[in-house]
DNA sequence: GTTGGCACTCTGCAAACTGGAGTGCCAGGC
DNA sequence: GCCTGGCACTCCAGTTTGCAGAGTGCCAAC
């Protein structure tokens, strides 16, 4: 039904669009690309094309377009990750390579990824729940009022104020530390709160009170999974094109990147930094973003995902070049993460 | 030179003007405001307003819009700081009160201000190097690698890895902690970097080495203003209506968003939360922002101003309205870093 | 100093027009 | 049987033209 020729029209058609912006007819198929056929011949591949539901036409009389079943099959069949230049890896290793912290890794990556496919991008925090319990402090600030810091095993920190109803001795608080990290560290942060439940009863009778209290505010800071909607965003001056090159409105797109919650949906599931998942118009979980794609992969130390990251772009797009991209970022992030 | 009613026909072009959007002619004003007079009269006042400079017109036989001096002189003399009501200030106080650390305090005043003003909202982090330091903590995670973090008395958590060229012991990290502790608890973070110059040699010979190296990166972190640079933003979506209402591009502001040193330049030096500050048009530091307007103040507890925050829009924009959510926001908010 | 009137200017919008690009189809050729 | 050149047809996009409306500036009268 659909030959190797019909194939290479639409690749054709495909990449002359996403080039040009401009719907494209038989003869500018033919004059740019080395068909081997004349202008009618494509024609009728077209109408074949047009037919199956690949691609269609904005009017009578204009050149056709990709429909999103057309840059789906382009994206499945024909084309391929195309590895990036050494230069361009040595340059992604480099610009990566200085982030001294969490926050500073997530936005070189954000940057990064942002300048090499001139889309938005986006780069979820490593989530707090499958990462460990690298050790927990606690610090006396006023009398009553301590500050709980946890740090886990992928360098993020959390912490939280308490405000305490009676003093504790220093000596009572030394031993709540040492007790606490005994008690979680080395352990996946969501068994956590649990973990920590039998450490009241271990204090004296007269500190229990506050102790659990303390321990209660630990556990539901640790719990709290609000810090997984964490995302950094890059590249929304690249949305300015969007809105030039294309009749899509980029409100509904602002108002998805101010909802950290609907980018998260976007991103979808983290998957295997191996596997880079290219979501198209309507295929992508928002119904104002039909004319959007979304190419995301995971992230994580040792090729576990923890972490979405990716980029939104109009449907015409590069997505060779952006699937390559978001493949090699993912991959040095990875990296990082397990040296760090 | 300009009595009163030349000003109240100022007043009324601009209150105008930044309602509909378009250039206002004089027998609209005569028909929206009791001036009392007929437009013939009104166009006479126009002329001068116009040959002072604060008013122009597009193109001939078009209304009059306000000049960037027409602003200036509105938002000088002829607008006050108008209190909000009851029901927006105990909005603002809630909003805010149910955040858990200065990360949750300054995205909350983000969304606040950019949803109070329908204006994109800046907000700058604490400034660190006025604060001073509450706790420093080692700790260690291998053998060869420490983490470093230092908290601030604004509640800013500041972290460093550490490799090491040989291990430690255990003990002598203790008094690592010790030490350091308190040669800068209490100190500002400014003067955190020199206070520790004398810990190495107070270390056994054989640990000088390594120890002079951590205190080395302790300095070095403490002195990085990088941190300095770091702000949220909110409201992006409400650019969208720049664009719409307005012929201005978005561009060039969508950048300066991106680069978070020109946004620092924008907002300014911190004032005190008390003085909030107002740059029209061209009076804004950067010229492709010649259309936009900068409202910005001062924050921090007990009013010494650490950072700033504000709100950009459209020269074109509600200042009297921006001006007291600006102010008040930032009132709240350094209130709660006063209490935390 | 204020007002009503009047001639003039300029935009913004709609309708009409035209050139060009592209298609579909068909008859002829390899 | 598939490919090709030709041709009539369609539709958009950009331009021109005309017109109504809004606004101004100026002047003479109050």
């Amino acid at each position: 039904m659909l030959d190797t020729r019909k194939l290479d029209v639409l690749r054709a058609i495909v990449e002359d669009y996403v080039q040009t912006r401009e719907p494209v007819g038989s003869k500018a198929l033919v004059d740019r690309h080395r068909l081997g056929v004349s202008p009618a011949t494509v024609r009728n591949d077209m109408a074949a094309l047009e037919e199956e539901g690949f691609i269609t036409q904005p009017h009578t009389s204009a050149g056709r377009i990709p429909t999103d079943k057309g840059y789906r099959l382009f994206v499945d069949q024909l084309t391929d990750i195309k590895p990036l230049s050494g230069a361009e890896k040595r340059a992604i290793a480099t610009f990566l390579q200085g982030a001294v912290d969490l926050d500073d890794v997530v936005h070189r990556s954000v940057r990064l990824l942002a300048q090499l496919t001139q889309q938005v991008a986006i780069v979820q925090y490593p989530t707090l729940s499958r990462s460990t319990v690298r050790h927990v402090e606690v610090v006396t600030m006023t009398d009553t009022r301590l500050l709980l810091v946890v740090i886990t095993s992928t360098g993020r920190v959390e912490q939280r104020v308490i405000e305490m109803p009676a003093a504790l001795d220093d000596e009572v608080i030394g031993e709540l530390r040492a007790r606490l990290n005994s008690a979680v560290v080395g352990q996946p942060l969501i068994d956590a709160a649990t973990r920590v439940a039998g450490v009241p009863e271990q204090f004296h009778l007269v500190d229990q009170a506050v102790v659990a209290q303390i321990v209660g505010i630990f556990a539901e800071a640790v719990a709290d999974n609000r810090t997984d909607e964490k995302v950094a965003i890059g590249g929304t001056a690249n949305l300015v094109r969007f809105g030039e090159d294309f009749d899509l409105s980029i409100k509904p797109l602002l108002e998805a990147l101010e909802e950290h919650v609907v980018l998260l949906k976007l991103l979808g599931e983290a998957s295997s930094p191996s596997l880079v998942t290219v979501r198209i118009g309507h295929e992508v979980p928002h119904d104002q973003l039909a004319a959007t794609s979304v190419i995301a992969t995971g992230y994580g130390p040792g090729d576990q995902a923890l972490a979405t990251l990716g980029v939104v772009g109009p449907t015409r797009m590069d997505y060779a070049g952006s699937m390559s991209a978001v493949h090699a970022v993912a991959r040095y992030v990875s990296h990082i993460l397990a040296d760090a």
